[in-house]
DNA sequence: TATATTATTGAATAATATTCAATTATAAAC
DNA sequence: GTTTATAATTGAATATTATTCAATAATATA
């Protein structure tokens, strides 16, 4: 048996997905080429920027999440985008935002478990420039982004 | 002028989305039939719960992040999920967690502005039941959940 | 080893997106 | 207000794609 379900996900998560037209037109009762071209312009003007599938996390093994409030050494203060766009190029971060408040950075994490979670901050995450890291823990998802009616 | 756009942004946000097999294949080097199978069984299982485009926040009029870090009333402690559950029929909330740490529940929201944001905490989310709530808004979002590459 | 279940696949069909040209609506210039 | 240019809407034709179905292969179960 071939393994091709990990390949699909990978690529319906980057994209791999389309709008439909034909049913969003009977939908809104409008001829389909004229969805067409309105979403051909929203794509051109960047307000869509790709389709993709939103999974069951749990059921795709990376049911843990955690929320880090990160606070950063003094030096770094002047260019917090820095480490977080160094932060964000890992896979199983959800989101890096530059924050106000107590903290310069909040940053979203998605594993498969706790040990993994804990790996990761433990070797990429922490690092100079750093000073210190508030973790919260997600005990249950009651509403996450793109997914309704969970 | 008809204005179909808005239309069309709220069924993208819901759905209304379908896998594109025959790229895939083309990609992955497998028949197409092989991946409509395997894409339905996930489908089947609940592994892919819904499909949808993707959107440049700031192009639909939704710039404005904050999380907020909420302290619920002790006689709320027992049952977090009720006041949570209330919470995420908002539209503009992003997500909801039941968490661990200094906090009971850490909310996401998302609006056109940060004057809408604030009429939506005074009105809507405070309410008896919750002691405290911290905001932590967003500057610059780095990366931001199923959106790749900004 | 035999049997049942699950997965893979190609060919035929149904459904859908896409292209294109014509028409209509809107905005800009005079 | 009239003319001109630009943008949006639409139907018909075409190209592409998903879907169905039946046959085969692979795997699991008895």
């Amino acid at each position: 048996m071939k393994d091709t379900r990990p390949k699909l996900i990978g690529l319906l998560k980057e994209g791999y997905c389309t709008p439909q037209i034909a049913r969003m037109a009977k939908k809104l009762q409008e001829p389909s080429t004229t969805l067409q071209y309105n979403i051909k312009k929203l794509e051109e003007e960047g307000a869509i920027k790709a389709y993709k599938a939103i999974f069951s996390y749990k059921k795709i093994d990376e049911g843990f999440v955690a929320f880090l409030l990160i606070n950063l050494a003094p030096e770094e203060y002047g260019d917090p985008e820095k480490i977080g766009k160094e932060i964000s190029k890992l896979k199983e971060i959800e989101s890096v935002d530059i924050v106000t408040g107590g903290w310069e950075l909040l940053v979203k994490v998605r594993t498969k478990d706790q040990e993994t979670y804990y790996q990761l901050v433990k070797n990429v995450i922490s690092r100079k420039g750093i000073n210190k890291i508030t973790t919260i823990t997600s005990l249950m998802q009651l509403k996450s982004e793109f997914v309704a009616g969970q």
